[in-house]
DNA sequence: CGCTTAGTTGAGTTCGTTCAACGACTGTGG
DNA sequence: CCACAGTCGTTGAACGAACTCAACTAAGCG
């Protein structure tokens, strides 16, 4: 299992955060970034495949991801696991254990991955002081439900063949917007984190992206899935894609 | 189908709500009440099978169930629903629209309903006036996260049975701590929103709700659901229930 | 009285699962 | 350097869960 490196002496001032210039994140204004930038505590540096946040756990910790990706998941008592929703730059994680109690999921690393750290406690000042910051965190659990709602209706009523297309088309979109890819379009997991977020066996995932590689919308290689075909994808599910919105970045 | 009657006219005072004085909901200070009530500006009476939002609509409002049952969905082209989650009193409606931008998804009640309004360009003062507030509907779109990442677990990794059980028991619960049941624990859903729900054909639901009939868990009555047994459903599903904490009221 | 909605049941089919075996690749220890 | 185990992906065969189609009851309503 990989570890967590704390890398608390150095960090990125909010002000030349490498994701603030995006396209896609709303312009702060300087009195915001200047509280963002008092509000993170420091960075942490994790490994691929490591664990970040367990549940049941009662973290002292809110972490916004800098860069990397990774996924949230559940599991029953006998080891069936759903990833819920993956987790990318820009995503808040932990803010159910610092709000509602504890964390009744878990989250992983799919890559390296960097995390601004704020503390749990200081959460409260932000809610005092800056009205539009803590609008900006509700936007963004509002998001992030609007998320779940279309990927609770595409397990509960979309077929395998349409299901693969609408995650891998919605993950493409997603890092795009991010500006996560180079030339190459490459989503870095494995054939199982796509049968546990379908509630797919692995055998019939397997068979159905290989459909989809036939239909050539993607290749899968070397752990992971290079996108061909986005708008192809996005067809073969009838999913509409992502709205054009800006978003906050705390 | 059925339509809105508005009665702006008449509005409970926030003082005398009825569901507040439940164990379930925490104590609001004086301040907190007297904003509350005056954010509240009507009530809105909706007979059963109406649609209070639609996808796609922005709303001007937003909404807090005072009493009665819904459901929350989305549909794909073709027709197929998804129920994603259902609205009970105590419940925030509308939301999404508010800060996101407009509706992803509709709502439907299942039973006469009575909606407190609030309006939406509202909101930002609410923000800046009472940030514990403010907290209150970020935890209480957080829990509605948390509901789904439940639902989503649900329907990715179990199978019929322990679905039916798992919803059943769900929906009994937040019920029974909503003081919605007299002597007759009574859901009052047909099979095709259960199945909707589940992400399973009607006449397999059907099968399956039999099956839990046989067991003496539940009985299925004049549209609705009877819960005979609800710690049985609960261990069907292999579901630990709800967790006990105090949920806001605005 | 017919019309609609909700629920029930059986038969046959399809989609997805489980079991099982195998190849390619990676890292580890001898 | 090779042997070994471990992960990841692939494929075939048999099975089973859930689906579709279809027909039918019962209740509610104009």
């Amino acid at each position: 299992m990989a570890t967590a490196r704390a890398t608390h002496a150095y960090k990125t001032p909010c002000e030349l955060c490498p994701l603030r210039p995006l396209p896609h994140f709303r312009d702060f204004t300087r009195d915001e970034l200047e509280f963002v930038s008092w509000f993170k505590k420091g960075e942490l540096a994790v490994d691929a495949g490591a664990t970040v946040l367990v549940e049941g756990a009662h973290s002292a910790h809110l972490y916004t991801v800098l860069a990397g990706w990774g996924f949230r998941y559940k599991s029953l008592e006998d080891g069936r696991r759903q990833i819920l929703n993956y987790v990318m730059p820009g995503d808040l994680i932990g803010l159910q254990g610092t709000i509602v109690g504890e964390m009744q999921h878990s989250v992983e690393t799919l890559s390296p991955v960097v995390l601004c750290v704020f503390e749990r406690d200081e959460l409260m000042t932000l809610y005092n002081k800056h009205p539009s910051l803590a609008l900006d965190i509700t936007w963004i659990a509002a998001q992030e439900e609007r998320m779940l709602d279309e990927h609770l209706l595409s397990i509960g009523r979309r077929n395998a063949l349409e299901r693969a297309a609408y995650l891998i088309a919605f993950l493409f979109e997603r890092g795009k917007r991010l500006d996560l890819f180079n030339d190459r379009k490459f989503i870095p997991v494995t054939q199982q984190h796509i049968a546990d977020t379908l509630g797919l066996s692995i055998v019939h995932t397997n068979k159905t992206l290989k459909k989809l590689a036939e239909r050539k919308l993607i290749r899968w290689q070397e752990r992971g899935c290079e996108v061909l075909d986005g708008e192809g994808l996005k067809e073969v599910a009838g999913w509409e894609g992502l709205g054009e919105t800006k978003r906050p970045l705390i």
